[in-house]
RNA sequence: GGGCGAAUAGCUCAGUUGGUUAGAGCACCUCGUUUACACCGAGGGGGUCAGGGGUUCAAGUCCCUUUUCGCCCACCA
């Protein structure tokens, strides 16, 4: 890596790519490489995340970059530990969603899939596939995510195909797979069933229509239905047995208006008494509870609709009409016929495909189904026995209600993109489940004895089927390789709490049921990002944020601290531009810090501490006595700092560690230390600017360490250029975690932060007093106990305060000049005989004023420690801090009231 | 119909075993071209932590309840 020269900004773009690139040249994303160059102990446990793998048609979306952020941190974070860490990358066919675009794209063209055929049909989408593949990688890149691009995965692959025959191929030996045919929900316009979590229900206005069902024996019924057009369905009406309004009809015949079809009047206790008129239509071919009753009463179940939701012949008169102009037809009929009662408007859930979003219709249709419970069991079982942990908790009863009241999931789908259900039927529909067609042929001629023609099922595998092989099959399952060996089980599944059903339950159910494992030690799931206003960020909606534009814009590491700090787990994120320029703010401020300290090394050595590795190259720290004050308490805040950002990383609270590393680089370092720094680089003995040089660039280079997670880009970067670090097989990537001990420093804290409270109360002042920025002003301190301290750092306190350093008195009993403001910090009192500016008058009611204040806050405490319930109670340490504070107060307030009777005569 | 989450400064959000005077960013006001940074610095204003009740020496934090908003699950025609 050479070193870029530092311009006065940063600029992300500039280093972001070239960085990437060398990142991954060097194999530092390869846990191979890291044990190799000895980054990485072997004997270390390894740290794995299988990345939820991208539509591989799809365009990178901030739902990608949040995934990108969450995921590289704790690889990042991990690989600093020494752990040998895998992050295996890969996209998703995405059945349904890749067609449907390819299907869009055939359409401006006016060609149909079928037109094309199955087979020029999928050439066609692979071609799409290729194309896009590159796209959407090359911008998952472009996060700057350290995934291990030599095992990158695709789902249709040849390996993960196998996986999935396998996968297959063992369930339904097992009976937990099977065919059969029962009610689904059925897409008209993808014109294949989909699952129940496929189906988005939304509440609608729309009408229910009440009507007469005519008696065979004359007299009617009245029935009610959302949807009029399933009436030429209908095999039964049925009433409660108990209902006394209709007992004499039970066992009637009716007929179905326009068709006048009979049927029988029934009785089942599905039907509530006292819901619309207390009859029910029943269309067992076309509504999941009139099915239930159908197969109760042995209903004829009468499919009137095709595929395409047109009705079919069943449908008599209204054959070949799409099933809502049917509606309204048959409706005008019966309007005719005198059977309409009533139409009201209503509220309704109306289900959608989640890909199209055309209206679902229930229909009965033959699928394949695989069996959920027996696999449910001990998926809950290994959550409810903590063999997997759910981050944040919540979710994990999400999880067990969806797992416990699970239902047989549906995996055919009438599509051609997708994995071919591995099934082969016989000319007399023998099913043969096998690898390939010359299996299927083999135990067929097994089976009937000679060699017959064969037909593979024509239907694939929903998408998520084999999605929930990925954290093995990407390891090489169902063959037993050294990566499913090593790198199995994985460690964390990290994803959007929304796919918790589709995806994360499922890949623990198979995990375990083919791997015997849990296929991952702790779920994190993030929340979703929204747009300003709260909504769901979407296309068609044209709010969508991209991230690629605020990369180019703010660069990688704002967009990614962004999405890292901008919320809590679990809870979902409005994300605004303006907090991503915030946090591009951050890494030049860091930036210009970073020039600061080089701009002060210049023509000077910085010793490497004696134990510096090639992949660990720390600065030497001055010996302890050449420290400064400010020194000590920058190591201390550091040392402090590190154990708070490790301590929230390990217990996943991750924004809030980097909320912390912000406050700590821009207030404490930057603001503070680096001000403070100044006294002794500018003025200093040769040797005191040498150990501040020393302080300030180990601190830097540590805190680099901490933040790289976070802004792996800036940090790296700005690392290459501190000198005699970086090289070209040297990285901040594969450096360690710090592990700093013995800088706590309580009396540095303390010391430090009284400099900082008396620097603040004189820099108030002289705001207030509209003192000119520049002038420095003669000042005269009554230290007590501090005396020493603030002598000590005379030099510190007259620059930042802008103080008069020949006018400076420091002592520890000092009495008070005549004509001065008087200012009184804990134990301090600070007198600004500020010429001129002083009014006795205005400076009685300020000081009167401010013992009020005191006063207030000391009552409120004395009362505290007068409550034996508090003193009895309460932990001695909090009562420490409440007596230290009110001696304190009080002592804040002797000040001020001598300072006020001074001025009184 | 069940379940979950949110409600804290004008806006977006932090605040995790209950314990200083509730914080940050943005916005706002005042001042500032000191050789790291105007993608900046210094100072400042601004909050009865949705309402009510309870537990506790102590509640933004725990419990109950109400209201508003959002999400998930569920077969009421």
């Amino acid at each position: 890596m050479t070193n870029i020269t530092m311009p006065k900004a940063y600029n992300p773009t500039e280093v972001e790519e070239e960085l990437y690139t060398w990142w991954e040249q060097q194999g530092f994303f390869r846990p191979e490489q890291q044990i190799e160059l000895g980054l990485a102990d072997p004997k270390a446990e390894s740290f794995v995340i299988s990345m939820p793998p991208p539509n591989v048609t799809g365009a990178l979306h901030l739902g990608h970059a949040i995934t990108s952020s969450v995921e590289d941190l704790l690889i990042r974070y991990n690989r600093m530990l020494g752990r040998p860490t895998l992050w295996v990358p890969g996209t998703d066919h995405a059945g349904i969603a890749t067609q449907n675009v390819v299907e869009r794209m055939l359409d401006k063209q006016g060609i149909t899939r079928q037109q094309l055929g199955r087979a020029r049909f999928i050439e066609e989408v692979w071609s799409w596939k290729a194309e896009y593949h590159g796209r959407i990688t090359a911008q998952q890149k472009r996060m700057g995510i350290s995934s291990d691009w030599s095992r990158e995965r695709f789902t249709l692959d040849e390996g993960l195909s196998s996986a999935v025959r396998e996968a297959f191929i063992t369930l339904y030996n097992e009976g937990l797979i099977y065919r059969g045919k029962r009610m689904v929900n059925w897409c008209p316009r993808c014109q294949s069933a989909i699952s129940d979590l496929e189906v988005e229900y939304e509440e609608e206005n729309g009408k229910f229509y009440t009507f007469r069902y005519p008696l065979k024996d004359g007299g009617y019924l009245e029935v009610s239905t959302t949807r009029p057009e399933t009436i030429l369905g209908d095999t039964a009406v049925a009433v409660h047995p108990d209902d006394a309004r209709y007992q004499h009809l039970i066992g009637k015949t009716a007929l179905v208006p326009i068709l006048n079809r009979e049927i029988p009047v029934i009785a089942d206790s599905y039907v509530e008494m006292d819901f619309g008129t207390g009859a029910l239509k029943v269309t067992p071919a076309h509504d999941p509870n009139d099915y239930e009753i159908g197969l109760r009463h042995q209903l004829p179940m009468i499919n009137i609709m095709n595929g395409d939701a047109s009705l079919n012949a069943n449908a008599g008169p209204y054959a070949g009409f799409d099933r809502f102009e049917a509606r309204k037809k048959l409706w005008a009929d019966m309007r005719e016929a005198e059977l309409v009662v009533r139409e009201e408007e209503r509220m309704h859930q109306v289900g959608h495909c989640q890909r199209c979003h055309t209206i679902v219709e229930p229909l009965l249709s033959e699928q394949w189904w695989e069996k959920m419970q027996p696999l449910a069991e001990p998926a809950l079982e290994a959550v409810r026995n903590g063999s997997i942990q759910i981050v944040p908790e919540r979710f994990e009863k999400t999880y067990y209600q969806w797992l416990e009241n699970i239902r047989d999931w549906c995996i055919s789908r009438q599509l051609w993109w997708g994995h071919r259900i591995p099934i082969w039927y016989g000319p007399d529909g023998q099913t043969f489940a096998a690898r390939n067609e010359q299996e299927a042929l083999q135990q067929a001629s097994a089976h009937y004895g000679e060699s017959v023609v064969l037909e593979q099922d024509p239907d694939v595998l929903d998408t998520w089927f084999s999605s929930g092989l990925w954290p093995f099959s990407t390891l090489g399952w169902p063959e037993q390789t050294t990566d499913l060996a090593q790198y199995y089980p994985t460690t964390v599944l990290e994803t959007g709490y929304d796919i918790i059903f589709f995806w994360v339950a499922r890949m623990i159910m198979m995990g375990l049921k083919f791997t015997g494992q849990a296929p991952f030690k702790t779920v994190y799931l993030h929340g979703l990002v929204r747009d300003e206003l709260g909504r769901k960020m979407s296309k068609s909606l044209g709010n969508a944020l991209d991230p690629l534009d605020l990369i180019a814009e703010y660069g990688s590491d704002a967009l990614r601290f962004s999405l890292l700090t901008g919320g809590t787990p679990g809870n979902d994120m409005k994300l605004s531009t303006t907090r991503v320029e915030a946090n591009r703010n951050f890494a030049n401020k860091i930036w210009n810090a970073t020039r600061f300290v080089l701009m002060n090394l210049e023509g000077h050595q910085l010793p490497l501490a004696a134990d510096s590795k090639p992949y660990d190259m720390r600065y030497q720290l001055p010996e302890p006595a050449q420290l400064s004050l400010a020194d000590r308490w920058i190591l201390s805040r550091l040392e402090n700092i590190q154990n708070e950002v490790t301590r929230l990383i390990n217990g996943w609270q991750l924004g809030e560690a980097g909320r912390q590393l912000y406050e700590f680089l821009w207030n404490e370092y930057c603001d503070w230390y680096i001000e403070a720094a100044k006294v002794r680089l500018n003025d200093g003995r040769p040797t005191e600017a040498q150990a501040t040089r020393q302080v300030a660039a180990f601190v830097l280079e540590q805190s680099l360490r901490l933040l790289h997670p976070f802004m792996p880009c800036v940090t790296e970067t700005i690392w290459q250029n501190l000198p005699s670090l970086g090289g070209d097989n040297r990285a901040l990537i594969v450096s360690r975690w710090p592990q700093l001990t013995g800088h706590a420093d309580a009396g540095a804290d303390d010391a430090f932060g009284r400099i900082q409270e008396i620097v603040r109360t004189i820099r108030n002042a002289r705001s207030e007093y509209n003192v000119e920025a520049a002038r420095r002003i003669a000042t005269q301190i009554n230290a007590g106990d501090y005396a020493q301290v603030l002598q000590d750092n005379v030099a510190l306190l007259t620059r930042l305060a802008q103080l008069d350093g020949n006018a400076v008195v420091i002592a520890p009993d000092l009495p008070a000049p005549e004509k001065a403001v008087t200012l009184v910090t804990s134990g301090v009192t600070i007198y600004l005989p500020l010429a001129g500016l002083v009014d006795l008058d205005a400076e009685r009611k300020r000081l009167q004023k401010e013992i009020e204040t005191i006063d207030k806050q000391a009552q409120r405490i004395e009362g505290l420690l007068g409550n034996p319930g508090f003193t009895n109670k309460a932990p001695a340490d909090v009562i420490e801090r409440e007596r230290a504070k009110v001696s304190e107060l009080q002592e804040k307030r002797g000040q001020l009231a001598e300072r006020l009777s001074a001025l009184a005569v």
